[in-house]
DNA sequence: TCTACGATTTACT
DNA sequence: GTAAATCGTAGAA
């Protein structure tokens, strides 16, 4: 079953772990790639200093946040690598979650053609840029609506218990002041998937 | 226009 | 532990 609007249009520090143990779908070239998302972080303008749209910046970069909740918001960092980003709660309300890692599930294969990974399995996805190359994400997806497309979406996946969620400071935002220390990232304890399991 | 740099990954000392 | 790859964007000039 597919998540819709009432699943991402809730605060984004309630989708973010929920959003763990759900199947991230990619169509691409009619063969469907499957993966179970394990590790998120959330990003919560305008009050977060971590977030794109802090201040509710508004840029060009930034206006896909502005859309409602259930939309992907994609952007390219340090020139090579694209990050997947869900956006959540109310339109104008610039709040996303950052999929940074997931366990592979169907699709194997062109995942690793795609990425041209040859390590093992449990790497394929450890990571935020990881993850977009091997789905084969673009920039062509910013603004995407991941409740009606039918090339990218989230399916109801595995029911996760709350003790196995662990929460943790998010990665590489160094610059976020006082919200670097927030525990905003989540990931499932013990799942070889995750992109590190160090930092608190 | 011009410049600096990042929600990363990989390889190397 | 540190550094290089590589480029769109934001902010300054």
């Amino acid at each position: 079953m597919r998540l819709g609007y009432d699943f991402f249009q809730r605060d984004v520090l309630t989708v973010a772990p929920a959003l763990l143990g759900a199947y991230l779908v990619r169509v691409y070239n009619n063969q469907k790639l499957v993966c179970k998302i394990v590790e998120t972080e959330a990003y919560r303008g305008p009050e977060d200093k971590g977030c794109h749209a802090y201040r509710n910046k508004r840029t060009k970069r930034t206006e896909a946040l502005f859309l409602p909740g259930g939309h992907a918001y994609i952007y390219m960092i340090y020139g090579m690598y694209y990050m997947l980003n869900i956006v959540t709660a109310q339109q104008d309300q610039p709040q996303a979650v950052l999929i940074r890692a997931a366990e592979p599930r169907e699709g194997i294969e062109t995942m690793r053609n795609l990425s041209g990974h040859t390590g093992n399995f449990e790497r394929l996805l450890s990571g935020p840029g990881k993850l977009c190359r091997a789905l084969a994400i673009d920039r062509t997806f910013n603004g995407y609506n991941l409740v009606e497309g039918t090339e990218l979406f989230i399916e109801l996946g595995e029911t996760v218990p709350e003790n196995q969620i662990v929460h943790s400071k998010r990665i590489n935002i160094d610059y976020a002041e006082e919200y670097k220390d927030k525990l905003w990232r989540y990931y499932l304890s013990d799942n070889p998937c995750v992109s590190r399991i160090d930092n608190k």
